[in-house]
DNA sequence: GACTACTACGTACGCTGTACTTAGTGAAGG
DNA sequence: CCTTCACTAAGTACAGCGTACGTAGTAGTC
């Protein structure tokens, strides 16, 4: 019987193994990894149970043995990217260092694989691979003195940031890419619609903001950069 | 023809009526208020094309004379939300105080429309009612002495922000209500789960904060203030 | 008055998540 | 050792989805 209403609803509350009955024939990290090969190759939409089935080479139905409902396979997939973190070096003791550090990481894992961000609201941020990373992170923040709830904030917040950096990085990039046109030609008709828009006079200070030529708002880097000093520098200003 | 290909991508730069042709029986305004009222009552999975060409009264792909494509639909939602932003009252010269009844709002929206954080990263953000807001909140911080690229950053991580901690609390909130048990049951569960992996002694720091005693995270309002208080101070330190 | 862009609508296709059923397997308890 | 039974594996089926496409009718434009 698949999917058990007595079950408990958080995947990792579930033994992968109870000790009874054959052995699985898959684990859990193989059906991870199946997922996120076929997310990262033709995107989070083409991520269905069927899909991962066929992957790992198994009948569709035979997955929800293993996970009983889709969110669960979510989970799986942000606890198997999230194994990509290095943390085997310990903390160095400069907890910003080590934040950006983190962070940073955190943005190269979400650029390797952008589908990350769409699914990862909707996972429980309590996997293994989740935990070995609050550990570091609590282990990094050792030396800050702030309250114990402000670390759980700052990792909290630190996350958060860079989801929504990096969620707007790709809206930007997407932007032209499904256009049935160039790119160009799409990001053309935003333009002069944006530019009818500010026209009609009902947005003044937009307005004033492109005549004044808006910044070309310089590197990605850099400003990652800047949002992640600011964010840091407001837990514990000098 | 539905979803004609040479159009432009994005819904606000195609004109709501051409002139030919016979008038259109419904406007953008009213097939947004009747996604919004399906999504309120029975949640965003409720919302299909199906449902909405219903609720308006016409045949489902009618309805894609007005809508393209269901992305579109989201763009329509968030938009028709976002009107609900009280903007009469000109800023009052204090940008903390303007950002800060600003964000307070956006929480407000994003509470009484629980579905509007799941769609928002989907949009683009060049609605009518985004522009507005977003030109509100440059004559807010026309005092603020910052290039005009920093005042869009200030933007888009304020909303970024408030977005991701009502998405958290909606996560916390959540947990539970799905449970085929009462939202107790399952938080003893995770709780218990959390408690074993904890004694694993895998997670050293995380099992010091427990063992602490982590702060009971106090009035959720409170702490949302902090954030933002922090978020703000990180542009303009005083 | 002819033309033509537009609205309106129904049918149909391929896909989704997953409830339910049946059969077989192998470790645990007596 | 043998019975028992929780477990795995798989298939079938269903309700619903987004939307491509074709057809018919309508109302502004030349």
């Amino acid at each position: 019987m698949a999917g058990r209403s007595d079950e408990p609803q958080v995947i990792w509350a579930r033994p992968e193994r109870t000790g009874r009955g054959p052995r699985p024939a898959y684990s859990r990290a193989d059906i991870a990894a199946a997922a996120v090969r076929i997310a990262d190759a033709d995107g989070m939409d083409a991520v269905s149970m069927r899909r991962v089935a066929a992957e790992i080479g198994c009948g569709t139905m035979s997955l929800y043995n293993y996970v009983p409902r889709k969110v669960d396979l979510y989970e799986l997939m942000v606890d198997h990217v999230s194994g990509e973190y290095d943390l085997s070096r310990p903390p160095s003791g400069d907890w910003r260092a080590d934040m950006t550090y983190l962070a940073h990481q955190a943005r190269a894992i979400m650029r390797r694989h952008p589908w990350v961000v769409r699914i990862m609201s909707s996972v429980h941020g309590i996997s293994p691979n989740a935990l070995r990373c609050l550990d570091w992170c609590l282990a990094a923040l050792e030396g800050l003195d702030v309250p114990p709830g402000t670390k759980l904030e700052l990792f909290g917040m630190v996350n958060g940031s860079v989801m929504t950096f990096v969620a707007n990085e790709q809206a930007v990039a997407e932007r032209g890419r499904s256009a049935p046109w160039s790119a160009e030609r799409e990001q053309a008709v935003r333009g002069a619609y944006l530019a009818g828009q500010v026209a009609t006079g009902a947005y003044p200070h937009l307005a004033a903001l492109f005549a004044e030529g808006v910044a070309p708002e310089g590197d990605a880097d850099a400003t990652f950069d800047r949002m992640l000093r600011r964010l840091l520098d407001s837990f514990a200003p000098k």
